[in-house]
DNA sequence: CCACCTTTTTGACATATGTCAAGAGGGATG
DNA sequence: CATCCCTCTTGACATATGTCAAAAAGGTGG
């Protein structure tokens, strides 16, 4: 990756027009990748498949932690990346901090990928 | 990562319970995450995009390559990584190699991340 | 203020990734 | 066969990433 990094904020849901509507551009592909990006690791998968499935707002750090097996300062991690990318927000409540999957980010993604938007 | 890294095949069209019908294990959202991470790269999704939108069976390397302003041999490297996760079909044709999306694979994907499968 | 719990930050480390140049392979055409 | 094109593979390199332990930061309760 010798190429610069790029600084994007990518916290909102993307917003473009789908892959298939036309050929991308180096810009769009850029938003579409780096909240790909955010999604495209099995602990974060998992992740948000605990946040999506739990209704109830009280899934703390730790909990994801147990759940997922990893050390708390690894989920932090990557709970920070999800954070970065729009697809979770987490709000502190006493002594933990509680997290809960953005459903609209993820959709929008969806959106982007439609392979027969104008087929 | 200094997890040992899983071999797994992803070639085929991701099939498995959408992320928010129920918490994934490891080896499903591993599977998920494999094929997101065929298309969390910038270039990689301007190809798809170019793929997607061209109706014609007749884009080659070299013309992906022009298009996205990088080296062949990287270009041929993105699409083996495209090819592996299923997404794209390449087929010789005389001394060109013509490459194909395939948006079979790209709907599967985006089936299973439906954040409303099971509200 | 002190002890304690949860979370995040930092540092270190091994591994993975994107890129190109150079070489090798596969086919067409003279 | 020789030559030229297009493509893929290999090697090298810089950067990014996932993980943990240790330390710092944020909050609660005695």
């Amino acid at each position: 990756m010798p190429k610069a990094l790029p600084v994007v904020d990518v916290s909102a849901p993307i917003c473009c027009a789908p892959v298939s509507a036309a050929p991308m551009n180096e810009q769009a592909a850029l938003e579409v990748a780096l909240r790909l990006k955010a999604l495209a690791d099995p602990t974060r998968i998992q992740l948000m498949s605990i946040l999506l499935t739990t209704r109830e707002d009280d899934v703390c750090t730790c909990d994801l932690a147990s759940a997922v097996g990893l050390a708390e300062s690894t989920v932090s991690h990557h709970l920070g990346q999800l954070r970065k990318a729009g697809m979770v927000q987490s709000t502190r409540r006493g002594m933990n901090v509680h997290h809960r999957a953005c459903s609209d980010a993820l959709q929008a993604l969806r959106l982007v990928l439609d392979p027969h938007c104008c087929t």
